[in-house]
Parts: structure tokens; sequence; C-alpha cells
DNA sequence: ATGAAAGCGCTAACAT
DNA sequence: ATGTTAGCGCTTTCAT
């Protein structure tokens, strides 16, 4: 009975391969986690024992200890966005060359949820913070910057506070979107809004009037419907816009999902794109390339996005000091077959 | 110069909660974790004095101590397919209604990544493991299993060994909807084969030949090409299909990317579908239905399986000892337009 | 170049 | 019902 437990198997530890190599286990741990002075000889023992036992590190005592985490946190709003998992996959593919693994956090934009898992995070869950187009709110920023916690924000903006900042063109994008639009000849424009607590969603819009204004067309509130960046939220939008006695010529959507609820609402309605009705995007997420017809649109460098935040918070790590950034990407107006010269 | 640090704030832990309440950290620590025998008053001022403080639990500690970390690892070959990213849509939105966090693990199908990750997770880095269709290796298999650490295999079988599986009627799925174009009026039915490593590829290919033969058509091994999974392999393998003198007349690609691939290289042909030929795909992911023409496809219930996946993990955490589960959902053949009768 | 010892924040016996 | 005492696996002074 004695030694016959059916225990399950022990994760051999420094412990284990200091036994077995002969040396203490602050040794161990040195070389381990490369410390340079070490006797070649006494490494090689070393590592040759934690290889033959299978030693994988354990990243909990690691951090516990003072010791980064090799964790980066994620925070985004939703899953069930192309917008999101395209920047996702840019975070992704760069963490993964840089071995650092990834706790994704999905608010779904509750009450609360951000702040809680900001706190959660900086508690030595993760190492860094990666904040995708947030609510922000001032508290958790603000806990973030006193405990000097490296955090990148992307896509959303936060003028009052020193913080890095990956964004894209957002007023240009939307302005030249706007003005082609214009030069092809329409002035009933309609406009399906973004959220409003989102800076992308305002700059969006105040491209979209600066057009408007630099070429002589009157802005028209009641052309500009609220939306929420879904699908759901551009299918009513665009009914809206539909039940009117002056309809639109061409309804630019502030992002590609809205723009495919718009598709929806303008197809059930027996209406013709572009013939009928013009619709332009912003993201250009995969979808917009399938969908029929296809959707002219503003690209955002999503994947690059999430790839420079990525950098900007690794290098942040490695030299708390650097200076803060804000990098600001080109958007680009990708010219599909959603568009076309008004009918009347 | 004394005390005048610009130190960082430090999160409080229970022992500041302890000091502040009067109460020893052992009492604070049960408190906290949800002890059922402390007093009401006690509790009250813990609670209080913890809420004060803004304590929020390190995870790190309290799993190194022997708790949960309340962390789910989840390892997915990657994620620039939707197919994923619906499992793992379901996966998060079950995650997030337990309270269990999300650490995500791409591994790209890259030679020995899975084993390496997985290491890392059962050594602490997480309380169980999601496994998304991966080519499974014994040897990562064998050592999860003699731990006793508790996962579960999504969309991915293993017959020699006592797991935890949620997947779906693959081989039912591809026998109807081959059927399907059988009773069409098709008989030179060319199938995009799917990675050989997964079961799923497997069982589809075999409910394929199996409705062949109950109808009397012989298998042609020339109509059965190559593909991966995704867009690229199912293009290539079409143009192949296509360069043949006695071309199918219906195509039936054994994931939806695949028939995107197709449809592609069909169109690039100059070949109008499905008048003149027929294309029928596998898994229904969200661009099957925006596609031009909407795609005909075999559903599988992948948002579901995420959550169904979930729900088996967080059992069999609650009770270690519970019995060994294997859910098979079912799939449902999705009508759309990519599909008719032959033209010749 | 290496060992000894302290401690990160917490849980879990073991006391009382 | 609450306090005391060990660790969990690791990094990091501080010695030598």
């Amino acid at each position: 009975m004695a030694e016959e437990t059916n225990k399950k198997k022990r994760m051999p530890t420094i412990f284990d391969i200091a036994r077995e190599s002969g040396f203490s286990y602050s040794t161990v741990s040195r070389t381990l986690s490369g410390f340079e002075f070490v006797k070649p000889s006494t490494r090689e023992k070393i590592v040759e024992a934690a290889e033959r036992l299978g030693y994988v590190p354990n990243q909990q005592a690691r951090s516990l200890a003072g010791g980064p985490s090799h964790l980066i946190g994620v925070l985004v709003p939703t899953l069930t966005n192309d917008y999101i998992i395209q920047i996702l996959q840019g975070i992704d593919d760069e963490l993964t060359r840089s071995s650092y693994n990834l706790i994704l956090y999905t608010t779904n934009r509750h009450q609360g949820t951000e702040a809680t898992y900001v706190a959660t995070i900086m508690n030595g869950a993760a190492d860094g913070l990666l904040l995708v187009a947030p609510f922000i709110t001032d508290s958790y920023l603000e806990a973030l910057n006193e405990r000097d916690f490296p955090y990148v924000l992307i896509d959303q903006d936060y003028e009052a506070e020193d913080s890095m900042v990956v964004k894209a063109t957002n007023r240009e994008g939307a302005y030249i979107a706007t003005q082609y639009l214009i030069k092809m000849g329409h002035s009933r424009i309609g406009f399906i809004a973004g959220l409003p607590q989102l800076n992308s969603a305002i700059e969006r819009l105040a491209g979209f009037r600066e057009a408007l204004s630099d070429h002589g067309i009157p802005f028209r509130e009641e052309y500009v419907v609220p939306g929420n960046f879904e699908m759901r939220g551009g299918y009513r939008a665009t009914r809206e816009l539909l039940a009117r006695s002056d309809v639109p010529t061409a309804i630019f959507a502030a992002n590609d999902l809205s723009a495919l609820g718009a598709i929806e609402a303008i197809r059930e309605r027996g209406l013709r794109i572009p013939l009928d009705i013009s619709i332009l995007g912003f993201d250009d997420i995969p979808q917009a390339a399938v969908a029929y017809p296809k959707l002219t649109t503003v690209r955002q460098p999503l994947n690059q996005m999430g790839r420079e935040a990525v950098n900007l918070l690794l290098k942040r790590l490695q030299n708390p000091d650097m200076d803060m950034v804000k990098l600001t990407l080109n958007t680009q107006l990708i010219i599909r077959d959603s568009c076309d010269i008004p009918f009347d």
C-alpha cells in the first residue's frame, strides 16, 4: 500500500533539475532564464537535464517572483466583427513571432467589464495590454498610467492622456470617399453613423461633413441616421433613409458591416445597387470583397494596425522609458462595384 | 529625500486588507475566495476594505498556491479562417458567462508548436484545455492523459484514447450533400479534399464515396483533388479539375473556403455558376451567405460546438471523475444558389 | 561562477 | 470562526 498512489504525474521543477544535474536550484534558475555568467560546462549539464526531464517553466511562478509573464492582454469589444478579427490576426501574428502569448478578454461592450478586466490584467495577469477600440473610461486609463503599466490603444485615441496609440486616417478617408461620391454626381448622400463613443465614428462623420461643405453641398441633419457599427444597425438605418420622400442616391456607411446591412435593406426594397442607389463602406473587411455587389470601401490597414501596436508595446516593455508614440496609418479608397453615378 | 520615491503604485494584496480590516490575512483569503463559515460582520468588514482599496486577486498567486487560475487554454490552428472564428465565438460566449478567461494559442500548424503549447498549458498556465481541430500528436495527448489534465477535442476525434470530444456528423452531411447533387442529375462530380490529418476531411470524403456508390456512380480517383481547407488550395484544385477534358459538372469542396476558391477559379475561366458548373461547400461560414452566388453548403453548428465543448470542460473541472463524453452534433444541408441541374 | 536565503501573493492544512 | 504556519515554483539579493 505504501507508495502505490495513482497520483497524477507532477511536472518537473527547477528543483528536480538541480538534483539531477548536481547544481543548486539558483544556478539552474539563472541558466534557464538566460543569465550570462554560467560556466559553459555547467550550462550544458543543466540544459541537458532540463531536456531529459521535459522541463517547462511555470510562468505563474516566474511572474510571481518578479519575472515577466510573457503574456499580453488583449481587450476586444467582440469577436463577431471581422474588423476586430483582422486586427486580432495582426496582433497574433506579431506576438507569435516574439514568443509572447495572448490572453483574450471580450468585453461585449458591457458596462464596467472593461475596467474590471484592466484591473485584473494590471494585477499580474499580463505584462502589457492592447486595447482594441475600447469605450475609454478615464478611471482605468488613469490607473494604467498611475501604475505605469504598458499599454497601446488601437483605433481609439484619447487626447487628454499621454498614451501610445495606433490609428488610421479616418477623417481623411471619409473625406476622400465622400468626395468620390460627390464627383460622381451625388448630392443627396445619406450617412449611417457609428458608435458616438468611438473616435473613429466621430472622425468619419467629420470627414463626411467637411467634404460636403468643401463642395458646396448643404449638410442635412436628416440624412445622418444613427447606426452601431453592426449589420443590424445598418439595416435599420437604411430602412429609415428609404422611407423618406427624398431618398438619398447614395449611402455612406461608417463601416462595412453597416454597409452590408444597408445592402440587405435595399435589396429587400427591390432596389438595385448601384443603379438605383450607391453604397460605400469603411474598413474593407474580407466580406466586402465577396459581397454582391462587391463593396466599394475605405480600407483601413487593420492587420498592420495590430502588428504595429504589438511592436510598440514590446518596445515599451524592453525600454520602459521610451517616448510615447502615436502612429497614424493611411486609409485608402478601394473602388469596387457598389457605387455608380446617380440615376436621377 | 527619505520617502520621496516616484515608485509606481503597488496593487493592494490580502495583506493590506488584513491590516485595514483588523483580521488575519488567512481570514481575508477565506472570505474573498468564498469560504462559507465566516461571521457575517467579519465578512462585511473585509469586503468593505477590499472594495475601498480596490483589491483585485492575483490569479498567478492563487493558482500557484493550488487554487484555480480561472483560465482556459484554447489551441487553434489559425485565426484566418472563419470556421475557427465561429467556434471561437461559441467558446468565448460560454466562457464569458462563467467568469473564465481565455488564453489563446495559435499553432499555425507548425511542427511541434502544438506539443510545446500543450506542455506550457499543463504546467499551470490554465485549468483546462480546448483543442480545435488539432493535428493530434500521440505524445501530447498521452501527456495530457497521464497528468489527468482536463481537455476537450473539438472537431477532431481520436479513437484510440479516452478523450472528450465534440464533433459533427461529417460523413452523414457529406453523404446528403452528394446525394443532393446526384438527384439533380450530376454524375461527374469533382471533390476537393481537405487536410488528410483531420478526421473531418476523411469522413467527408468517405460520405462522398458512400453516396456515389449507393447510387451506382463509379468512384473516379481523378476527380478527387487535394486541397488544404484554404481558399488558395480550392482555387488550385479547381484549376486542375477544369483542365481535364471531361470537366465535372459539379464540385463538392470539403469546406467553404475551398469552395470560395473554386468559385474564383471558375469565374476566372469564364464559366457561370451554377449554370455551367455547380459548387457545394461545407461548414456554412458567414462568407457563404454573402458570396455570389450564395453558396449551397453543409452547415456545421460551429458556434454550438464551441459552447458545448466549454460546457463539457467546465463540468469536468467541477467533477474530475465524470465520464468521458463524445458529443456529435448534426450537420444540415443549406440550399442556396450555387447548385443547379447539369447543363449537358 | 555558484550557493543560501528571502519573498512574490495566495491557499490550505493545522491549530485553537 | 479565526489565527498560525507551510509551501506553490520561481527570481533575486546577498554571500562566498
